[in-house]
DNA sequence: AAAAGATTCAACCGCGGTACT
DNA sequence: CAGTACCGCGGTTGAATCTTT
């Protein structure tokens, strides 16, 4: 394929950029916006290739990027989601609000990495999660559960208990999963205990989507919440809506903490007497930037709620759901689950874990899904039409 | 205080993907 | 279908800075 040189005219600056330099490109960028790299320095003044100005603008210039050391939670996410996804800084990036894909292969590069390699024996090769609950679903091996892109990062619970991104949609199966429990809860009138409490604004609502208990809540055109989800919207109260009533009712840190916990408590005890299986681990801990406090409601553990769909002899895929809360500064709280799926035929021993989000449905539905990188995609299509069938 | 070595990180470079003609 | 242009990504470089001797 025919292609120019990007950065072949001589007479282009290269190196570290100037004061002047920047406010030209900023300038600019305020006035036109982004786009049209190529012809921009022209336009701009500057003596630079598009490229460039590109760079400097992603990484350095642009209003909405964190500078600074990284956290520990920070690192914790590209030590994980790096196992996970390898090199692909991008998509790293995405789960690490204000962050640039450069700063953090910089960062690993440096830092990161010897690190952590002196701590682990191997860390490319990931495991996938177990198909059988009994035996390795354990928290090693949900450290490697992504995570889409957060408005409000949750340490260690994170990555496998974000936002997701505003283009995923429905998660159905959760829904089924959370609305079966919440009709359960309904049922006992549990409900009732938390009634007094005063309704609160739900948070983080600057988001275009909000994920609540594994819904995806679209806004319509006024702004407020719109269910994307038939099967929730037909119930009388979702599971969303169930769980983040009794999440956003409380009034006090402390009273919020233990009212949330008793909800997850109670929702772990009606789970078991299903279908479902709980184990895993990770731990409460105080958040910056955004949220203030989150915490698993479940104090011995991440405790996922796994449904294994087939039989735990020969299970077809195992469907996960991990809940999460947490408050803004206003002490709101409100409470996240998402959604991941394994599929156990998929996996070829001995190859490396990768994670895909795969399309299972309609243009709408996405669920991540684990896969091993030497596994044939096509080999998978029986078990997903399977799941598709099932959701 | 100065030289040497190590580290950091902004920037460069080339490639792949994709849209357009 | 081929050529071109553009964008974005990831590997790499090298100047600046920090640390050690």
């Amino acid at each position: 394929m025919g292609r120019t040189p990007c950065c072949s005219h001589e007479q282009l600056r290269k190196g570290a950029w100037t004061v002047q330099e920047d406010q030209k490109l900023i300038a600019y960028i305020q006035k036109h916006g982004t786009g049209g790299w190529r012809t921009l320095p022209q336009k701009a003044g500057l003596q630079r290739c598009g490229k460039s100005c590109r760079l400097r603008w992603f990484n350095y210039l642009r209003p909405d990027i964190k500078r600074g050391k990284l956290s520990h939670e920070e690192e914790q996410t590209i030590i994980k989601l790096q196992a996970v996804l390898g090199n692909r800084w991008s998509s790293i990036a995405k789960h690490l609000p204000m962050r640039t894909d450069n700063e953090i292969k910089n960062y690993w590069n440096s830092y990161l990495k010897k690190n952590y390699e002196k701590q682990v024996v191997d860390p490319s090769s990931p495991k996938p999660i177990s198909t059988d609950s009994s035996t390795e679903s354990k928290s090693s091996d949900l450290s490697m559960v992504p995570s889409k892109k957060t408005d409000c990062y949750e340490p260690d619970a994170t990555p496998q208990q974000s936002h997701q991104q505003s283009s995923s949609k429905s998660m159905p199966s959760s829904t089924q999963l959370l609305n079966k429990v919440a009709s359960k809860i309904l049922a006992s009138g549990y409900l009732e205990a938390i009634k007094s409490c005063q309704p609160v604004v739900a948070v983080n609502s600057n988001s275009e989507n909000v994920v609540k208990t594994g819904i995806v809540l679209e806004k319509d055109n006024n702004g407020d919440p719109l269910l994307t989800n038939s099967a929730s919207a037909t119930h009388s109260i979702t599971s969303a809506q169930l769980l983040n009533k009794m999440a956003t009712s409380l009034p006090h840190k402390a009273h919020g903490l233990a009212a949330v916990k008793a909800v997850f408590s109670k929702l772990k005890e009606v789970s078991e007497k299903g279908d479902t299986v709980s184990d895993g681990s990770f731990i409460s801990s105080d958040q910056v930037g955004g949220c203030l406090n989150t915490f698993s409601p479940f104090e011995d553990g991440p405790q996922l709620i796994t449904k294994i769909i087939g039989t735990s002899s020969s299970p077809i895929f195992n469907q996960m759901t991990t809940p999460t809360c947490f408050s803004d500064n206003e002490d709101n709280w409100q409470c996240v689950s998402s959604n991941y799926v394994s599929f156990s035929n998929c996996a070829a021993s001995g190859g490396d874990c990768s994670v895909s989000e795969i399309n299972l449905g309609e243009s709408s539905s996405s669920t991540q899904c684990f896969l091993f990188e030497n596994a044939d995609l096509g080999t998978c299509d029986d078990e997903i039409s399977r799941y598709i069938q099932y959701l």
